[in-house]
DNA sequence: CTAATAGTGTCTCTTAGACAATATAAT
DNA sequence: ATTATATTGTCTAAGAGACACTATTAG
């Protein structure tokens, strides 16, 4: 059972005699798109206030990109996972602590950081608007919920022999009162008998650190994908909701109306009604909903 | 538009002077799941051969886990992405170069390799049986083609007062020759209103290194995902294949049987006629189709 | 002819899209 | 009563599941 390599050691010998080589070793960050939805002001009294999508940006107070836009995050440690750093981002980011968290992608071009070899693992939280005190952080940060938009401005398609490639532009935009940031964001899908790849570049940008409209593009493309065929959309609610809000949620993040029966239909098994109403809305109440905790 | 810090310094005179701080850096490094699909031998001279799933695993010439198996990978350089890390390696261990790839996951736990923290980024690569040519790489790297089923063996749900955990393991096999390795992986899925996580565990493992079996689980899993919605699985398909194949190699993905008339009106659109037929199969000739170069 | 696979037709049941009808609190 | 939203019903078209029937080759 004492296995020994080709130098007679045993493994326990191995490591203790390990030094790890003096190659170069990139730092490791996580960058977060962390999402909530708000209700946009609507002065009728009988009329229901929109639903609009916001990521939280952060404002650098340092070179690079000095004065820019970024998504929060910081290196990760050695004793930590990627994912407790992301935890413990948020936490100090937003005070919030339990949330829908998951790994988007891995960002690794060596030249994405002018300072040196930085890789980002990037991650989406998921936070409802009730989880979202102040304005958030503190301010000496400069951090600010942005309402988002991710539309789809350009198409083509290349046929090659043995395959075709599929270039789509996005216009990304990003508002907080009077500082709007703009990006297009293509993305670009090669695809042939003998080879397949997506890749992301950015055409143009104003006002967003590093290579960050492409993970923000990243996380909206997740989360629109993911809000068809799972109950994420409902982690971005509060304990209790009309299925009227629900739906404006689901409409914010895929951009697009939806039929109300359909909708209903389709979403009823990750609900569960209260005995709870609204009140006081200037027309029919509506049935408040929690979160099925059956089912999926 | 010459920006300048709290230190007055101009972004360029920032970079200029900018020493990596000492704060550790972890490794990092790729992991491949690079899958295929084999015919299996056949006597019954009209009967067609089935399809087997295949990954490729090599066995460790030295500590730690000497003389297990683990998948191909190594180190990502600072002059590369993870993604031409990847792409390196492939052609290094299969000399096949170009083919479908795809990050599936950063694992980060900081004991995950005894030696040093490493983090490993993940690829899964498919490529078609007609590109697998020897039985892999050198000799002296023990490289082999494993045959691989992943079953689900326990399931069970916890119901929380605001949520649930939900259990499930699977029973990783992986068969090569006289070889053969076992693992039971588990993945917990635990969702409340203020939370929701998926984590990975390894329950019991015999033979593999390091968290490989993690690895290939999340592995099979986009690849059954991804089955279902995109055309992923003509990746694994030589130039031309009858309808048959392919539908033996949706089954062998996903471990299911599929009914043949839904099965051709799914797939329709993803394939090609072309005017060429299988011959000498001892019974009708089937009609060899093509990966379409149109739609999706 | 026989064995084995190829390829197509059709019935049913479910689901998505579209639209309509009815219900109800606050002012 | 009016307004704006809530909630449910129904018609249709499209799609998935299930099964069966016909076609075609090597031996």
């Amino acid at each position: 059972m004492e296995l020994r390599d080709r130098n007679g050691l045993t493994e326990r010998e191995f490591l203790e005699q390990y030094r790890a080589g003096d190659y170069e070793r990139p730092s490791v960050a996580t960058d977060m798109v962390i999402f909530t939805v708000s209700d946009t002001v609507e002065d009728n009294y009988r009329k229901l206030p929109e639903k609009e999508l916001r990521i939280l940006l952060i404002q650098r107070g340092g070179h690079p990109y000095l004065g820019q836009w970024a998504l929060p995050g910081g290196f990760v440690r050695s004793t930590e996972t990627t994912e407790q750093a992301a935890q413990r981002e948020l936490w100090e980011e937003t005070g919030v602590d339990h949330v829908y968290l998951e790994q988007l992608y891995t960002f690794s071009e060596p030249d994405r950081d002018p300072r040196t070899w930085v890789m980002s693992c990037s991650y989406m939280a998921l936070i409802d608007s009730s989880q979202v005190q102040v304005e958030a952080g503190d301010d000496a940060d400069h951090a600010a919920w942005f309402q988002l938009s991710y539309r789809l401005v350009r198409e083509s398609m290349e046929l090659l022999e043995d395959g075709y490639i599929k270039t789509r532009q996005y216009d990304l935009s990003l508002i907080h009162g009077d500082v709007c940031l703009n990006a297009v964001v293509e993305r670009k899908i090669t695809s042939t008998d003998t080879a397949h790849a997506t890749e992301y570049a950015i055409i143009s940008n104003e006002g967003l650190a590093f290579d960050h409209a492409k993970i923000i593009a990243c996380a909206i493309e997740r989360l629109r994908g993911k809000v068809e065929y799972t109950d994420i959309a409902l982690h971005l609610m509060p304990k209790l909701f009309t299925l009227t809000e629900l739906q404006q949620v689901y409409e914010v993040i895929i951009d697009r109306d939806l039929l109300k029966a359909a909708f209903r239909r389709k979403i009823v098994d990750l609900v569960e009604e209260t005995d709870h109403y609204t009140e006081n809305a200037g027309h029919r109440p509506s049935r408040l909903y929690r979160r099925s905790r059956e089912r999926i």
